[in-house]
DNA sequence: TGATATTATGGTATCGATACCACAGCCTGC
DNA sequence: GCAGGCTGTGGTATCGATACCATAATATCA
């Protein structure tokens, strides 16, 4: 391996001169600039990062510790983290933790060890260890997608609460009265907001009576596995809530298995839809939440923290991102009200 | 910051010692370990991976240079990478080039000056500069998905030509002639390999005038505008094989406009489906490479030319995997052979 | 009993870069 | 004419760990 003090010995320079042509710092004459140019070229010098972080306490690498970069809603908004961080000379360090606190822990521990800038991290559980951890390092730290009962944090996340209260309104205004909740664990603060929101438009419309939410995972098996639960009970919901993309997906696929047709015999919407450049026909009525920009968002906050003066007082931000609506065919058509009546009496 | 230093002093020990604990390496009493354990637990010692990283010349990480990260094709292999990186103690640094040359070489020299102790590259080009620059600094290399003009690199990756061959067959089975094949850059092999798998299927079938494929890139965009393409000539396709997920919504997305049926006016195939569990309604007949197998056995090779003895002979290694098919809706069931016939003399 | 191996610990140099300080020449302005 | 600022260059210590060598006590064996 080449080193600079190889470059400064052909170019006839101290090697701090050398480092000083890198980093652009510093005076150095532009006829020494040119030589140490030509000896870095000649030997085909790499700079090594290490040494440079090592003394400048600097990695320029953050990491992402979030659920599974396979699921949509997180890869892109992995995709805004890593634009924003590669604007800002950062790389990113994925780790996916599948909502494991012990798989958390252990990747926190590494990143640590490794010495990054800065974590975001979507926090397996609501009362998070890995916060303490980092913060005990004076890692800065951002936390995306979800609340926390830490004080002092900055979070970047979307209005779950507000967007489940909205879409439920819009089921309700719809005519639906019997609408069900499949949500995911209670730890995690989507699934609990989400939950809050509905209850709050149920009670709102005085659907207090017919209030029925289920935790369970963000997962296709969980949707799959509450809806035929829901389905062999007494009384049938008319509409589904589903709880985030997947949810929604394993729902879909155990109505069929059931032979109810959405929207005719049951309608449904679901929080945080399948992107439309992945979906042949694009049929989910959805919350969405603008998942890039809140990957870009945290990011920049994240480097933002990172480049402060330390000892500067910090101003602990919660950016609450407000959801957006799409309307499609799994919701239906609004339906007449004696509608609703009939098939209430009739299955209950 | 606390160093070895302060938990050898703390524990009363030399610094080496400290180390010798913290790597399970060497020899050290079981009082001493005790002693230095308890220290470390007290002052909450992280150990530098950077400093030990300049010392031992590996960083344990590995970097992941692809396309797209939101793309299902290519998220599911980088979760293959990561689990099989994490099993065996390696970060992944993620890194999307949007199929940009430049971006990729951009990427690369700041993963060389990183230090990163492998590469799993998904090339943007046949040709890779990138490659080249790699092997200057003899960091392990893994090219995954594609073909390159370089002799003596390991690659693993699907089997473009035969899965296209067979898809393609599959039409011409179901009484498919005239079958337009789009798909992406030509400079990128996945794309020509399908070709030439279509053109073979086509010619070992006699159906060598109806030959009809267009490069383009593998995306929504221009899955779309070529498909408005085909059917703005006066012969128009009864079968689309799409070369990838994107070009094959982008086509339906298209076609829906036209007001054309799949399958009923049109059948269509694709490369890379969308996942199971990312589809509300599985529609789309694909040939699916294993994605995820792919990442994983993509990074377990590099891992072990990572591990293996410097200097010792390697045996390149070209890992193909075969492909799998999936029959849906899409496709439609098989066109009789006068219906076919009659179409062709309506349209031409 | 002496030679060799094993166990246990420490000292020093070093990995490759940069921070900090020092110094020298030149220019500007009062 | 000289203080003080700017330009240009180099020396030395240091970041936090480990490699390598040295040392010494104890165990093992012929």
């Amino acid at each position: 391996m080449t080193t600079i003090h190889d470059v400064a010995k052909k170019a006839g320079v101290a090697p701090i001169t050398v480092s000083r042509v890198i980093n652009n710092s510093g005076y150095v004459s532009e006829a020494l600039r040119a030589k140490v140019n030509a000896a870095i070229e000649e030997l085909g010098y790499v700079p090594n990062v290490l040494a440079r972080s090592l003394k400048s306490k600097r990695t320029n690498t953050i990491a992402l510790v979030f659920t599974d970069i396979t699921n949509p809603f997180f890869n892109v908004m992995a995709r805004g983290v890593e634009d924003a961080a590669s604007d800002a000379g950062f790389n990113v360090i994925f780790c996916n933790t599948d909502e494991s606190q012990e798989q958390e822990l252990k990747y926190i521990h590494l990143l640590l060890q490794k010495q990054v800038d800065g974590i975001l991290l979507v926090p397996a559980d609501i009362q998070s260890k890995s916060i303490d951890i980092i913060r005990e390092q004076e890692t800065p730290l951002v936390i995306v997608d979800r609340r926390v009962t830490h004080e002092d944090v900055d979070i970047v996340r979307g209005d779950s609460e507000g967007g489940a209260y909205q879409i439920t309104k819009y089921l309700i205004d719809l005519g639906h009265r019997r609408i069900s909740l499949l949500t995911g664990p209670q730890q995690v603060s989507t699934a609990e907001d989400r939950v809050q929101g509905y209850k709050r438009a149920m009670k709102t419309h005085g659907l207090q009576d017919y209030i029925d939410y289920h935790y369970g995972f963000f997962n296709q098996h969980s949707g799959a596995v509450q809806t035929r639960m829901l389905f062999s009970r007494d009384v049938k919901p008319t509409a589904i809530f589903a709880g985030n993309n997947l949810i929604s997906i394993g729902a879909l696929a155990a109505l069929r298995e059931l032979q109810l047709k959405v929207p005719e015999n049951v309608a449904m919407v679901c929080f945080d839809g399948i992107p439309d450049n992945l979906s042949s026909l694009p049929f989910m009525t959805a919350v969405l939440q603008p998942s890039y920009e809140m990957g870009k968002k945290a990011t920049e906050l994240l480097i933002e923290r990172i480049q402060a003066k330390p000892n500067m007082p910090i101003d602990y931000q919660e950016i609450v991102f407000p959801c957006e609506y799409i309307f499609r065919d799994s919701s239906g058509a609004r339906l007449a009200g004696p509608n609703i009546t009939d098939t209430k009496n009739k299955e209950s």
